[in-house]
DNA sequence: ATTCATAATTATTGATGCAAAATAAGGTTT
DNA sequence: AAACCTTATTTTGCATCAATAATTATGAAT
């Protein structure tokens, strides 16, 4: 047996992963429209696998398809972007609540832990946006609505089309931990009122400085 | 010039259209796999649009992918059920209070209006469901946020493919309307958070009906 | 008799080719 | 000179075709 299963995903998988790399890198830039044939030929692929594709990144929001017309990069405005940031907001507060009334204690523990990791790593900015990233989706798991994880999941990668994107500034690194850590310990008193309300401002926050 | 434009969607769109329909009429039973070959014969089309359809249906969330192994009518289980009321009573009660706050004084006749046509639709079933389903998709257009839309359209999908399913049931149908009389009340009354809370409990008394 | 291996059938996945539609360019007419 | 019509090129969208992977069935060996 190999080291490494092939294509554990199919083509259309792997392409759209690509696709997603260079449009959050704006290679493909907003607005911009995507040249199909270009894109097979570049990857050596034929088209379809790479229209399956962008009909996934479409349902994501990512591309929006215009009939006889083809596929274009989804446009992000300044409305757009604060529009994003309430639904998360409002959907990761809900989920912080969710865990401080039902979450075990050792998933507590677990969150927990991931902070330490955090404030550990405060110095390396590509250490803590990984940790900040994994926090968040940990605590979603743990809130255990896998209809809000993918749509937690296709928000946040429609915020990455924005240039004043990142749900985490570098500037507000050390604001962003102290209110983790206030999220942290609202889920450990258990007190689900003050965890969503923490979030809600870790989001607000993130917003503000975003603009 | 011809009266009806012809194609205004693609056929993926169209097959798209089809195929949910076969789903919500449980033609098609959660769980079973979907038979490519054969519905692209029944259609008179090839594969191709087919597939294309699927993958956006996969995105909603009404059917599930397999690498290698196709398409399966998705299952929803009581707690995925659960799980999407959830949401949807989070992201439409929100809807509510950005209503009261922000909506014109004419976005809230309109609300009102179409609340009159509720009440007096209290006999007709089909008609009451078609009313209800325009006041809450109403209610999102004017909070004003697309992204939400999209979510709470999709969810709804999602809803659908349960056989408790329907937002609404039909022993329900006069609690129901006094539930969005205090909804309208509250919106007149410019009352965010009591517009919020009425939805909250619009919500949660139509699950407990369902369940 | 049961289990493992091999072969065959079936279905998904990817490639290629063709037709329709839209846009752009060029020419003619008013 | 400007506008409209016609033509040509580009590109989407659908169909057909080929190949890969998986499952099932059949046979042999322990």
């Amino acid at each position: 047996m190999s080291a490494l299963s092939l294509s554990p995903r199919a083509l259309y998988e792997e392409v759209a992963e690509l696709l997603r790399q260079r449009i959050f890198s704006r290679e493909l830039a907003p607005g911009s429209w995507i040249d199909e044939m270009k894109l097979a030929q570049e990857y050596g692929i034929s088209r379809t696998p790479l229209r399956e594709a962008l009909k996934v990144l479409a349902a994501e929001g990512l591309v929006t398809m215009k009939v006889r017309r083809g596929a274009y990069v989804t446009e992000v405005s300044e409305k757009d972007l604060s529009d994003v940031y309430h639904l998360l907001s409002l959907l990761e507060s809900d989920a912080a609540g969710v865990v401080a009334e039902r979450a075990s204690d050792a998933q507590i523990a677990e969150l927990q832990s991931l902070h330490k990791r955090l404030e550990a790593a405060a110095g390396h900015r590509e250490k803590f946006f990984a940790i900040n990233e994994r926090f968040h989706m940990r605590l979603l798991e743990i809130a255990g609505n896998r209809w809000r994880d993918q749509m937690v999941a296709d928000l946040r990668k429609v915020m990455k089309l924005n240039r004043h994107n990142s749900l985490l500034k570098s500037g507000r690194l050390k604001e962003s931990m102290l209110e983790h850590r206030a999220i942290v310990d609202a889920l450990a008193r258990r007190d689900a009122k003050a965890a969503v309300k923490k979030m809600q401002e870790h989001f607000r926050n993130g917003l503000e400085a975003a603009a």
